[in-house]
RNA sequence: GGCGCUAUCGUCUAGGGGACUAGGACGGGGCCCUCUCAAGGCCCAAACACGGGUUCGAAUCCCGUUAGCGCUACCA
């Protein structure tokens, strides 16, 4: 057996669809999997919508989560000729015929047909035009389309994820395969490009379930042998319809920016219509290649579920060092206009790691320690009311214990000694001590132990924020 | 309307005739840890859409019903 060659096949829209990403990764996957090639082509027939702007976000989205491709990006725009030549070859040898019927005409008759809740089909009347009459109205220059013959018989194929799938061709169109303008249908283009690329598995949505026959008919006039078809279910919204963007983000690019790991998007893009008929869940991508298999894909549609993502994102940012975090979160800050100034960030995203789901959640907290609280949240303007004078008093027993500390000795267990003898011998209980510290330190009553807290920040910030506090 | 696809906890899924008192994960609840919150550990609640078959035996195979979704262009 020929070493498979796979394509995805996007067309640019302007930005890329986490449906369209996970079917690429399907397709990478399956490549890596079985040693063979991923090829990206651009669908651009449409032109009006095609720039080479949408064609950069589909490639900036597909190298952001690591999925590389082997040939390409071949752009479908540029095989106009050879879509054209096949459509003659099917005109030659009288698998497809002219068609000369209007756009108006086919709209009145599509319209007709609809009132009366009809599905409409065409009705064929340039099936049989004699030879003279096609001569005599190109003679005429009156545009023409080209249809294909749609034969009477089964169309069946043997889906890698829904298993039999079949089809009447008399329930199909003679639909058209080249416009009058000479430029190629969607599913005449698709078939002769996957043809001359040597094509051997069509890994694609389950929307294209119903264009797959047409595809086959058209295979089958070309005398050409069909690919393996694998059509993935679609991606649905948490009400349950077609993934869009009343949803929230639906873009790859959205992601990037919320600060989720290109890993931990493709780890859950793959576990969305796909398991590895265990139970595992985190896997690194030489794992998931080694799992995969077309026939481990489900065949129902799956919701995507934004809180799972930012769970995986999280296990994904709590095993990875803070070394490897610093330039995500450098970059992040600069997003954030916080400026760094030289301060030794490591500490800091240790501290706050595990208590982050994404590197831009993780950033605002760096920022925090870094520059103080930008505001106080509700509950520590409660913690602050119901604590009353106390509070200024807690902070200023802080203060005093703190301020003896030098800059050797302003470690956690230090500190923390220091805090505890504190609120011992002034009879407050050790949770009443700490709770103002870290309001005054963060803004919050959630952080990391205060004395981490306190190290991390150091000690000259931290006296500065605790007098402040107090003053307030 | 026609054609097609789909149907296991709220969500992602395991399951491919007996191993199922239906397993795991997210989310939810509880406990432990603890100065708070996470992380981590332990525990709990939570599902085979419905109806017929086939079979000694069905979540698993077949048929139907219902529901959801997709397609139905000189769009892709």
């Amino acid at each position: 057996m020929p070493s498979p060659r796979v394509r995805f096949a996007p067309s640019p829209t302007g930005y890329l669809h986490v449906g369209g990403a996970r079917t690429a990764l399907f397709n990478w996957l399956f490549a890596r999997k079985t040693g063979g090639t991923f090829v990206l082509r651009i669908e651009d027939t449409d032109r009006e919508r095609s720039t080479e702007a949408h064609t950069q976000v589909i490639v900036d989205g597909l190298t952001w989560l690591g999925i590389t491709w082997d040939e390409g990006p071949y752009f479908q725009g540029s095989y106009g000729d050879r879509h054209r030549a096949d459509a003659e070859r099917l005109l030659a040898a009288g698998r497809a015929y002219r068609c000369f019927c209007t756009r108006e005409e086919l709209d009145a008759q599509r319209a007709r047909a609809e009132s009366r809740k009809e599905g409409f089909r065409y009705d064929r009347r340039c099936h049989d035009l004699s030879p003279s009459e096609i001569e005599a109205r190109l003679e005429l220059g009156t545009p023409c389309t080209i249809r294909l013959r749609m034969p009477d018989e089964e169309i069946a194929w043997d889906d890698a994820v829904h298993g039999r799938i079949s089809f009447q061709g008399r329930d199909l169109d003679d639909f058209v395969i080249l416009r009058s303008d000479g430029s190629p249908i969607y599913n005449h283009a698709v078939v002769s490009d996957d043809i001359a690329m040597e094509i051997t598995h069509v890994i694609r949505g389950d929307d294209h379930i119903s264009n797959t026959p047409k595809q086959i008919a058209l295979y089958r006039a070309l005398e050409r042998s069909t690919p393996v078809f694998a059509h993935v279910p679609m991606i649905l919204g948490s009400d349950g319809k077609k993934l869009s963007k009343r949803h929230g983000a639906t873009a790859v690019g959205e992601y990037q920016d919320q600060g989720i790991f290109p890993a931990a998007m493709r780890n859950f893009l793959a576990l969305l219509g796909w398991s590895p008929g265990d139970d595992r869940e985190i896997m690194p991508e030489t794992e998931m290649i080694a799992a995969f298999s077309l026939e481990g894909i489900q065949s129902k549609p799956a919701v995507f579920d934004t809180v799972k993502l930012e769970w995986m994102n999280g296990q994904y940012l709590s095993t990875t060092p803070a070394a490897e975090l610093l330039r995500p979160v450098e970059r992040q800050l600069e997003r954030l206009g916080v400026a760094v100034g030289g301060r030794d960030l490591l500490p800091m995203i240790d501290a706050v790691k595990t208590r982050s789901r994404t590197i831009t959640q993780l950033a605002e907290q760096v920022a925090v320690r870094l520059n103080g609280p930008a505001s106080v949240d509700p509950k520590a303007e409660a913690l602050i009311r119901k604590m009353g004078d106390s509070f200024a008093a807690n902070l200023g027993r802080a203060v005093a214990a703190l301020d003896p500390l030098d800059e050797a000795t302003w470690q956690p267990e230090p500190i923390l000694d220091a805090l505890k003898a504190s609120a011992e011998s002034a009879g407050v209980k050790l949770g009443d001590a700490l709770q103002p510290i870290r309001v005054a330190l963060t803004g919050s009553t959630v952080s990391e132990p205060v004395n981490e807290l306190l190290t991390v920040v150091g000690r000259s910030a931290s006296l500065d924020r605790l007098r402040a506090a107090q003053a307030r």
